[in-house]
DNA sequence: ATTTATCTACGAAAATATTCGTAATAAAAT
DNA sequence: ATTTTATTACGAATATTTTCGTAGATAAAT
């Protein structure tokens, strides 16, 4: 069996892991109403890409086999939940997508994204506190 | 034609853009040279994938195609170069990235990264630097 | 001159990921 | 009771990405 560790989830896959770490716990219908959601969000009346039901649960039946999801059958249907965490998942999307696109430097990507993208007062504040903490750390 | 912002690398011509990027020119052999470097770098004496020559070869065509990377002949052979920018491109996969794994958050990215990742004394300064930029523009 | 090595072009196989149609079943509606 | 609707299972079609084999051309080596 694979290591949860190693396991990178697909577009696809990450896309329902998104929506279960959301509501927890869903069916198929629920999921795939959220895809449909997102489509329609996203893509403001341009393409639409209707998900057919039966893509989401062939996708959800092939994450139960992966172990990234898990189910409990409730009545007639399938509730499906993640089984692997959030911050988990991102840390490893995290670390494949600096060596990936940034050649590993972690520092990069967190300046351009700072220098990029909008950023809050709050937000920054939140950012100076983790700072601080790094430097108290680093200069012991 | 696909205009330049939507289009996506793959991972596997990612890789490549990383070298060239490096190298600037480069002919098919260098960039597969590279690629097997890189290969044994990561994966220390275990699966040790060899790339192919030709297969590298049709993916630097294909990428011509592509307009992604551009190429002119120096007597027998092609020496290639990428045709779009690391920054530029950086910024795009950012974006998506994000969006696919941080639900639109840059700044949960940021802190994620800051949290988790080695980072020197050196580059936290740069990053206040860039904080304190930020927020002088924000309290304007 | 002949052979060997190296290059490009390109079709097609292989691997991976996504989408969907159909069947079987069971619940809900009529 | 019958029909309609909603569900799972699953094979297979599509689409995308990656890999490679083969052919043709040219330079380099013998």
């Amino acid at each position: 069996m694979e290591s949860i560790q190693s396991i990178k989830p697909t577009e696809s896959e990450l896309e329902i892991l998104q929506i279960l770490w959301q509501l927890g716990k869903a069916t198929v219908r629920q999921v795939n109403d959220e895809l449909r959601n997102a489509a329609q969000r996203n893509a403001a009346r341009s393409k639409m890409k209707e998900v057919g039901y039966t893509t989401t649960l062939k996708l959800l039946q092939i994450m139960n086999e992966k172990n990234i999801v898990s189910r409990t059958e409730e009545g007639r249907y399938h509730l499906y939940k993640a089984a692997i965490g959030e911050k988990q998942t991102q840390q490893l999307l995290l670390g494949k997508f600096v060596d990936a696109a940034f050649r590993g430097s972690a520092m990069k990507l967190v300046m351009q994204t700072l220098g990029n993208q909008e950023v809050s007062i709050d937000e920054l504040e939140e950012i100076k506190k983790l700072i601080a903490e790094k430097e108290r750390s680093l200069s012991l």
